[in-house]
DNA sequence: TCTATTCTCAAGAGAATAGGTTGACAATGC
DNA sequence: GCATTGTCAACCTATTCTCTTGAGAATAGA
């Protein structure tokens, strides 16, 4: 699961990329229209200017927009700055890989084996779509009503 | 990410698909060979065991066994029970669906649609993998050496 | 310069989750 | 009856999650 934390990430991120060009994006605005706590979102939104994805300016007028142009970052790098990861395990991540405690030898590790498959199809799916590109949406309704062979 | 226990959960009935038939298998065995701690392997065993997909047997030569032959459980399967869904955020997922807190409306949610076919691509391949089915192992170094157009 | 506005940043608080362990008990086979 | 093996509830510790507090610092406009 995505922590609450990624998900605000990932919206206030969308916002500004919505309003890339427009000039200093005020906090509030965010927050208000995107449903996220305040205080926690500057706590967010710093991490990420740390990481040169977004740009701020103090005072009146102030706000927030996007470092770097929204065709140039995808949902792949969103989820790599937020957990480190793309990887369900961490031998199974191709950048930030880490060798598991209490598990048998990577070389025997079929669950790793299988979790690289995730990954790679997963990365394949995130890293190809950006912030600039048009998603379309599900209506809520659907996402209940799982096709016969489905099982969640 | 997959927590420890779900790990454990799956290299625990990998173990068991490996000796379906060879009648129980005693928890030591399982523990002493798949590096699981083992008395929350009795904890992470009973859990299945409720879920019908494991069996056990009391005192002398007792043990665990699979409930289920390893070819009707799949990847996907395990996943579920031990965490509830695949999906990457609650609002994807198709069986265990929920809405999540704070967020915008599921309608108008650009997260929920590509985590929706994120959940996909996903269940597309874990549940097409059973426990019966050989997995190709892959080389502990190979995790390290990403392409050069992957960046984690 | 004064003031209102807006971001900055370190600390901390409360709750939940993760990752186990303890220990008493029950069944089985010899 | 005794050793073996699973059952189960309760508990424990550390970490992580999800925010909040509160004290600044920059900026623009009056």
């Amino acid at each position: 699961m995505l922590s609450q934390k990624t998900r605000y990430a990932i919206r206030a991120m969308q916002h500004l990329a919505d309003k890339y060009g427009q000039g200093p994006i005020p906090l509030t605005d965010i927050a208000e229209t995107q449903n996220i706590p305040a205080k926690f979102l500057t706590v967010i939104l710093s991490e990420l200017s740390r990481f040169g994805i977004v740009a701020s300016q103090r005072g009146k007028d102030g706000g927030y927009w996007l470092g770097v142009p929204p065709i140039d970052i995808t949902y792949g790098d969103l989820i790599r700055v937020m957990r480190g990861s793309l990887a369900l395990v961490p031998c199974a991540s191709r950048f930030a890989h880490e060798t598991c405690k209490n598990c048998v030898e990577e070389k025997d590790c079929r669950t790793r084996a299988l979790m690289l498959q995730v990954r790679d199809v997963t990365a394949g799916l995130l890293d190809g779509v950006r912030l600039s590109d048009p998603i379309e949406l599900v209506p809520a309704a659907e996402g209940l009503e799982a096709p016969d062979d489905v099982q969640a």
